[in-house]
DNA sequence: TCTCTCTTTATAACGATTATAATTAAAGGG
DNA sequence: CCCTTTAATTATAATCGTTATAAAGAGAGA
């Protein structure tokens, strides 16, 4: 079977780039933490624990070039730093954030939600979509009242 | 005639703050630019020019006050900087933006657009929206054929 | 093995933003 | 009006995230 890496790195060498053992080690940090939302800073700590050798730089240019490849998204929610996100295999849009005011929980929402909001816009403001950022501010269902329930994610 | 100056003088003293003659020259550089969005940097050189004396920290306290009191919105599209920009009077959300990839141009909508999207979130992941940012990126009806039309903005 | 190119490392540089200390301006009370 | 207190500003240094640089290393092909 196929894995997830081997995938990437097929990706790369299309683009004839080399899966270099740093840059395996900073795809497996993405792959293992993808429910996070982490910084350069962040995947650096971590990859240091399995590649402890390696440089921030690497670390910095490795996501560049994953962004670049379209593999990781970069994005940005109001504090100083980028974060760093896997796209979903094969989707075709960014999905969306909840980002926590209380308690800075960041959820992420698959579905695309933006369809006709999107058909609306390339008409009516003849702009053609390339990609999306779309980010609610607000209080999560963990903060809100306690007896609520765990939504559908 | 109340002035768009004096009601946000109002909205200071209401939070215990004065429109200081620094604070007066930056926001009337804010009206005067309301089509642009400006980065503090820009903000500051602008501000210059009809206050000669003013610092650069004097103009990022007073951005990030504006924004406290959500007279301003501070927004971030991916390069390096935080841009402001003048909410509209009485909109009880942010606008959106599209951000052409060719030209650089940045274009507005005031259209909100996200009622059905902000009603499908907040009762399916039980999230209750205080705010949000959504910004297209892709191609202006600029760039894109020329024999096009200036949509209605 | 030699050479060429790509990549990495370590570190310096950079640019945006924030903090600091000293000064100034304004406000309220006697 | 002066005195005191507080808020705001200035100039500058410090900080932090990110990018550029130069030297070293690693791999592929001749």
């Amino acid at each position: 079977m196929e894995t997830r890496i081997d995938r990437i790195k097929k990706q790369l060498h299309a683009a004839s780039y080399k899966l270099t053992p740093q840059r395996e080690a900073t795809v497996r940090i993405l792959l293992d933490h993808e429910e996070d939302h982490l910084s350069a800073e962040d995947v650096y700590l971590l990859v240091k624990d399995i590649a402890p050798e390696i440089g921030l730089a690497t670390v910095y240019r490795t996501l560049e070039l994953l962004t670049e490849l379209k593999i990781v998204d970069k994005i940005n929610f109001g504090d100083g730093v980028s974060r760093y996100d896997l796209r979903q295999e094969g989707a075709a849009h960014f999905h969306h954030h909840l980002v926590c005011l209380e308690c800075g929980a960041v959820d992420e929402i698959q579905e695309d939600l933006l369809e006709d909001v999107e058909n609306i816009v390339e008409k009516r403001w003849n702009f053609q979509i390339k990609d999306h950022r779309l980010t609610f501010h607000g209080i999560c269902w963990r903060c809100n009242d306690s007896s609520s329930q765990n939504p559908s994610e």
